[in-house]
DNA sequence: TTTTTTCGATACCGATCGGTACAAAACTCC
DNA sequence: GGAGTTTTGTACCGATCGGTATCGAAAAAA
């Protein structure tokens, strides 16, 4: 039995890389939300046309669905990295500065694309925010843990509410994407992670 | 001169209070969104038609906009009751609790209205987006000067920078929004609030 | 070269979008 | 009781929405 590195694929192949596609789909969704994104926008972006568009991706909602996992692989690594971080003050510090790299960055739109289109409510975009919902809520259950970790190593006061205080760290960083999407400038952000690090619990 | 407190206009009488369909719609645009309500949403819960509408209020921009006047009259009248609070502290605690019990109220949609409808961003929605930023500015403004003074009535540390605390402050609050917007509970949200006011800076 | 399969482009689908023309109805003024 | 004025409901406008049928062209398999 031969391997095939390469499937034999019967018929005319593509004429365009789906990779590259989606990142531009990502890029459209990411500025726009899914609502404000139209499928015109999305195919002149990606340089195809609706068929090829359908063909390869299904349709909107599940192409915006792969867009999704796409910005959670590459621009929301950072909220994974952060876990490893030795202290709980670091994960923080961590969490914050890359935030702001990331929904403050000059060649990405400013804002985060998942609160954007979770906010988005058009009646078919419910299956999209309960999904965005869902993802935030697994990132969100790691944050915990790794404060209750911080506890049980003593880098974290005993009196300290993880819960409380991912949910405060989180408020942190949608106010940040928040406040990045509405114009707000890089020196503006540092300044409220700053302020945000400066009142962090000690041990 | 006579005071004619029923103005004696011709023609026939409109059949529905302008301010009730104004709150209607109100309702509308907080729950949906700008772009995400209709003009059928909007004229089925003002109850009345098309050119109604367009007679009474001009057109959908002018009717949100409106709209946001009545939803920052009412619904954000704690924004500058909260600068009136004797101390710092109290300011950012009456912020915060009143923010959780108007953007998580029983009645009424849960989020902020100018936050959904800031982030939305079809073309013509810009100059919303523009105003809703426009007024933001002003409300924190405010906020700085009330910290400022703070510093100098003692009741703030005078190495605390007055603009950072205030979009600290203010990230919290687009948090709260975003949280009480994605279903949050309230206990969860008042749990927030109570992990930001243990770490407030005292004096 | 013939056959088969898929591609990409055009042109179109019904539905919905925000907005309006029109005429009947209801009021004040003369 | 008109005459004039404003609101009302209906029916409609062009544009855009997400999605698709169709068909010629292109390329791999035979």
């Amino acid at each position: 039995m031969e391997i095939e590195t390469v499937p034999a694929v019967k018929g005319r192949p593509r004429e365009f890389c789906v990779d590259q596609a989606l990142a531009q789909a990502l890029h459209v969704f990411w500025a726009k939300g899914y609502d404000g994104a139209s499928m015109t926008d999305l195919t002149e972006a990606m340089g195809i046309t609706k068929p090829s568009l359908y063909a390869a991706f299904g349709n909107k909602e599940a192409l915006f669905h792969k867009a999704l996992d796409l910005y959670e692989a590459e621009k929301l690594e950072y909220t994974r990295a952060a876990l490893q971080q030795p202290t709980a003050r670091k994960v923080a510090e961590y969490y914050l500065r890359s935030g702001v790299d990331v929904h403050a960055a000059e060649g990405d739109p400013h804002g985060c694309m998942g609160l954007m289109s979770s906010l988005a409510c058009s009646p078919e975009a419910e299956s999209i925010k309960a999904d965005v919902i869902r993802r935030r809520a697994s990132s969100q259950r790691a944050l915990v843990e790794r404060f209750e970790q911080a506890k049980r190593e003593g880098d974290l006061p005993a009196h300290i509410d993880a819960e409380g205080l991912m949910s405060f760290l989180y408020a942190i960083l949608q106010g940040i994407t928040v406040q990045a999407g509405a114009g707000a400038t890089r020196a503006e952000l540092e300044k409220l992670v700053d302020t945000s690090l400066a009142l962090w619990p000690s041990a």
